[in-house]
DNA sequence: CTTCCCTTCGACACTCAGTGCCATTATGAT
DNA sequence: ATCATAATGGCACTGAGTGTCGAAGGGAAG
């Protein structure tokens, strides 16, 4: 497998997490994710089949990247609020600002989310990265609230900003001019609200904080 | 394929989704779901393993039997639903209506419920199943909002409502004596208060309606 | 330059899910 | 008895993912 660190020694690798998910995106997008197989990526990439699943431990996983780095961004970002903000306009300000990404990449990043989120495959696997998620959101509510990480209600916080910000992102997708950040804003503020108007409750969003690096999506390629 | 409707010809069917779903169920106890084959639950039934196929097209759909008929009350509790109710006190007496359990399949459900939950090759199919089941809140709540079910406030509620139901299955899992009707209505109650106070909100649950046919998961038997 | 060491590569074989094809079998109707 | 019908199950195939193992391609030591 390849390895991180400094590697000094032995035959260098002939690729990278990076060049496969560049490869394979291209492939997704010219015939759809079902219809590529690890071995079509493999061929592409001008390596052998088993090769591939030294890079990455399944089709599935080259769509996320490095998803845990993103996570301890955002487990960073909620970790520092003050304790003077009301714990779900933290959650609503944690998330928007997860999923602020830099313009340059917002074609890939939508094209990666269009994969995940329309994919039936991709979407069912979404579900095992978003417990990740939500641990992180669960973990922050319950250390707010004094009880456990497991107690019930970081839990149902958790899977309820999960599907406020999922929500958020399809109808992100469906619109190619619209505003990620507008809409997260609106769907966790109209959640923090307990939905009870129907109208959408005042922006909230604080002043935008130094953008942490957002969930972009691009593999580790360290020990490039 | 096995065919509903009243067969009068040819050759009978040498079992039922419903003895499938028992063998295997029983495998799964035993073994574990991954490490159970489809081949193993054919040969334990007495079947060929491409007969299997034609009961249930993936050992997936086994564990959610007649998903789609038991959503169909759901759909029909929510829509007969006086305009009085308001709409999140709506959405919470119908999932908890949904999930009304008779107790002597208690049992089998938590099994049932056990592995979509903790399995993660479960986990992820399961996602596809709860789309479903989004869609029919998603219309109620269009519907009680007066605008589309691909809007954004109607998705969020869904995933939100959805959230909140996943959040207190979890818990009704870890506790072998736990009220699954109390932890729900507990949880969609939190949800409609916006998660604004720690303590719970008073029980709400309306009267309990005639309990329509619960989920049980029970595969459709019908044509045995 | 040669040799040794280390790491990655890729071929092969295997398991298991899922699918298409088709001959076989069991039944009711004629 | 014969025929139409519908389910069965064997065979072969694709594709994901895994274990094994010899070969390839480098740096470093001699």
């Amino acid at each position: 497998m390849p390895r991180r660190g400094v590697a000094r020694l032995g035959r260098p690798r002939s690729t990278s997490r990076a060049e496969l998910q560049e490869v394979a995106l291209r492939l997704f997008a010219d015939r759809g994710f079902d219809e590529t197989s690890v071995e079509d990526i493999a061929t592409a990439a001008g390596i052998g089949r088993r090769t591939f699943f030294r890079y990455y431990s399944s089709k599935l996983d080259l769509v996320w990247g490095d998803f845990e780095t993103e996570l301890e961004h955002m487990r960073a970002a909620l970790g520092a609020t003050g304790p003077e903000v009301p714990m779900m306009q933290a959650v609503r300000a944690g998330v928007v600002g997860f999923n602020r990404i830099p313009p340059e990449i917002a074609t890939q990043h939508r094209q990666r989310l269009a994969l995940i989120l329309g994919v039936p495959t991709l979407i069912a696997n979404s579900t095992l990265r978003f417990a990740q998620w939500r641990g992180v959101v669960a973990e922050f509510v319950a250390a707010r609230t004094g009880c456990g990480a497991e107690d019930l209600l970081p839990r149902v916080v958790a899977h309820c900003a999960l599907g406020a910000a999922v929500a958020a992102y399809e109808e992100w997708l469906q619109d190619p001019d619209a505003d990620l950040t507008a809409i997260l804003d609106d769907a966790l503020g109209r959640l923090a609200a307990g939905f009870a108007t129907t109208a959408p409750p005042a922006r909230a969003t604080p002043p935008p904080p130094p953008p942490p690096p957002p969930f972009t999506g691009s593999p580790s390629s360290a020990g490039r």
